[in-house]
DNA sequence: CTGTTAGCGCCTTCAA
DNA sequence: TTGAAGGCGCTAACAG
C-alpha cells in the first residue's frame, strides 16, 4: 500500500474526511470521544503523515525555514566553523519547535527570492552580509526575516548582531594593557563589511583614548591569504608589535604563515581574533580573541524569527549579543 | 498585489492556463511562438515563480532532497569540521543540479521517517550510521536513498564510503616505517561503528604483517574526552609510543591533553588521525592523517542519489574513496 | 495550437 | 457531532 491519506483512514473508519482532518489537527471538541480514539488508532497503524504540500497549498503557508548562507558561486561557507556552528545550532532550535530548515548557500538576489517563494517558507534566516537585498528583499515577499550581523539603516528589519564596536575596544585596550603601542588592524576577505568598519572605529576609539593617534597609520589593506597578510604586516613600517584580526579563521592562518616566515607568536607578534571558533583553541598557540556566542546568537535569531511568524504585527528587533575577551595564548606581555 | 499564479498570468494574457503551463515547463511545441513570447514577458514582469507545493502535489514527488545528519539529541554535529565540509559541499552539488535541500539533525527514526514522508523527498542522503536503520527506512518509504561510511549487509543500498581496512593499514604502516613498535589504536566516541572496526583490522593486519602479533594487546577501550584518551594512554602498559586515532577531530584533543600533561607530541607519543579536517593543519604538531576526499566523497555520494531518482531501477552503487597518507608533523621517527 | 476537465491531499466554510 | 462542497496552484488527459 502507498503512503496513507486522510481519504485513505476515513474510508477504513467510515467517517468522513473532516472527521479525521479534525482528529488529526486536534479538534477533538468536534468529534466524539470514541470517534477519537478509533481514529487515533488508525493514523498510528498505517503509519499516516499529512502531506506538507498539501497543507501549505491549503494554508498559504509552510513550517520550513529557509537558511540562507551566503557564499560565492560554488564556495562552500561550511567548512567555515564558525557558519557551521551558528547554522547547525539554528537547525537544532527550529526542529525544537516544530519547523524545517532549508538550507540555500547562494549570493544571488534572483535565486535567493526564487527559493523563499517557491516554497512558501515561513520565514527565513539570513548569514553574511546581504545589506544591500534587504529593502528589495522585503519588498518582493512578504515573510518574516531575522538577519545576523546587519547595519542596515532599515529600522525595519530583525536581526542580531554583535557587539562589534565594543569587540574593537576589547581588543586595542587588551592589547594595550600588555604593552603594545604599535598595532595592526586586519580585516581579511575581499569584501569591505560594516562589521569590520565597526570593530576598527571601537579598535581606533580605544587607541585614541589611550592618547595615540586616532588615524588611519596602524591600518592594513585586507587581503584573504595568510602569507598575504603575514607578508604585509611584516613590511610594515614603523614595525608593529601586535595585530588584531578580525576573523579567528584569519587569525589562524595568519599565525601559521607567520611561522612559515621564521617569525614567531606571540614573541614576535601578539595576536588577536575575533569570534571564538572551536579552532581557536587548538591553534599553537591557543588564540587570543574576542568571543561571541555563537550558541545564543543563534538562540535569539531563532526566537525573534518565530516571534514574527507568529505574529506578523510584532515589532522590528535587533538585538545586539554580548562580546567579552578571551585571554589564551597568542598575546605576549611587551 | 500578492504571489502571481498561473491563472494570472493566463487572464493578462487572455490565454488558458494550460498554455501558460506549457510555457513554464518549456513545451514550446505546444504553443505558438508569438504566444511564448508573450507569455514569457508576462512571467519575468510578475516575477513569476511556480509553486512548488502545488507542484508536488500533482507530480507526486519534489525536488528537495533530505541531508540527514547523525545526532544526538540537540547535539550540534555541524561543529564537527567533516559534517560541515561534507554537508556543504552536498548542498552545493545539490544546488548546482536544481535541488533544494531539506536538513535534518536527528538520532531518531519515527523522525527521519515522518521528515522523509511529510514533503514527499526525492531523495535523501544519510551522514552518520544508520546501519541498524536501513532495512526498515527502505521498506516504510519508497525513495531512493544513499548512505555514506555504511557497512550495512544489504546489497541492494546505495553507499559511498572510504576504505576505511585499507586506511587502518597506511597508518600502522607508516607508524612502523617510522620505527614505532608499540601502537595503541584508539577509538574515540560512545559507539561503536563498522567503520572503526575495519580501520582496526587493517591496522592489525599491518602489524601482523611485520611480525608483530595480531591480537587486542594494542587496543585501547573507546572514550570521547580528550584527557581521558590521554591519562588512558599513558597507563598503558607495556608503554606505547604512538597511537593512531581514528578521527582528527579526537586526535587533536588528544594532543591538546597530552600537552596538558606535560608530554610532548611528538617527541613522547606519536600521533596518527584519519579524516584530514582543515584543523589538522594548524594544530601543533601539524597532524599526520589518514586522508579522505571529503569533497569528493560529496560529489560522488549526490551523483549517484540523483541517478538513482532519475533511473528507480538503476542497480545499487556501492562506491569506496580511496585513502592516502597525509604526513605533516605528529609522528617522530624513533 | 488551444482550452476544458479532473484530480492531487488537505482545510474551511456551511448545512444537516 | 458529522459530512458535503469548494478551492488552494498545478499538471495531465482529452477534446476541439
Amino acid at each position: 500500500m502507498r503512503i496513507a491519506t486522510l481519504k485513505d483512514i476515513a474510508s477504513r473508519a467510515g467517517v468522513s474526511i473532516t472527521t479525521v482532518s479534525n482528529v488529526v489537527n486536534g479538534n477533538y471538541n468536534r468529534v466524539s470521544p470514541s470517534n477519537v480514539k478509533r481514529i487515533q488508532a488508525l493514523i498510528e497503524e498505517c503509519h499516516y503523515v499529512p502531506n506538507q504540500s498539501a497543507r501549505s497549498l491549503t494554508n498559504k503557508s509552510t513550517n520550513m525555514i529557509g537558511i540562507i548562507i551566503q557564499s560565492e558561486y560554488m564556495t562552500n561557507s561550511l567548512t567555515d566553523s564558525y557558519v557551521g556552528e551558528f547554522v547547525g545550532s539554528v537547525v537544532l532550535h527550529l526542529q525544537r519547535l516544530g519547523y524545517d530548515s532549508l538550507i540555500r548557500m547562494t549570493n544571488d538576489y534572483v535565486d535567493i527570492n526564487r527559493s523563499l517563494r517557491k516554497w512558501n517558507l515561513a520565514g527565513a534566516i539570513f548569514t553574511g552580509t546581504y545589506d544591500r537585498y534587504i529593502r528589495d528583499l522585503a519588498e518582493d515577499t512578504r515573510i518574516p526575516f531575522i538577519f545576523t550581523d546587519s547595519y542596515s539603516s532599515s529600522r525595519r528589519i530583525n536581526n542580531v548582531g554583535v557587539d562589534d564596536f565594543r569587540g574593537g575596544v576589547l581588543a586595542a585596550e587588551h592589547l594595550l594593557k600588555m604593552g603594545h603601542r604599535r598595532i595592526a588592524f586586519i580585516a581579511p576577505g575581499l569584501h569591505k563589511s560594516e562589521v569590520d568598519e565597526q570593530r576598527k572605529n571601537g579598535f581606533l576609539s580605544a587607541l585614541g583614548r589611550f592618547g595615540l593617534k586616532e588615524n588611519g597609520d596602524y591600518l592594513m589593506p585586507t587581503s584573504d591569504s595568510g602569507m598575504e597578510m603575514a607578508e604585509m604586516l611584516m613590511d610594515m613600517s614603523p614595525p608593529v608589535t601586535a595585530a588584531f584580526v578580525t576573523a579567528d579563521r584569519a587569525a589562524i592562518r595568519l599565525i601559521d604563515a607567520l611561522k612559515e616566515l621564521g617569525k614567531r607568536v606571540p614573541d614576535d607578534y601578539s595576536i588577536v581574533g575575533f569570534d571564538n571558533i572551536e579552532l581557536g583553541q587548538y591553534a599553537t598557540p591557543p588564540l587570543t580573541t574576542v568571543a561571541q556566542a555563537i550558541q545564543r546568537k543563534a538562540k535569539v535569531a531563532v526566537d525573534i524569527l518565530v516571534r514574527h511568524i507568529e505574529n506578523p504585527y510584532a515589532p522590528p528587533e535587533n538585538i545586539l549579543i554580548d562580546v567579552s575577551l578571551l585571554e589564551r595564548g597568542s598575546v605576549r606581555r611587551l
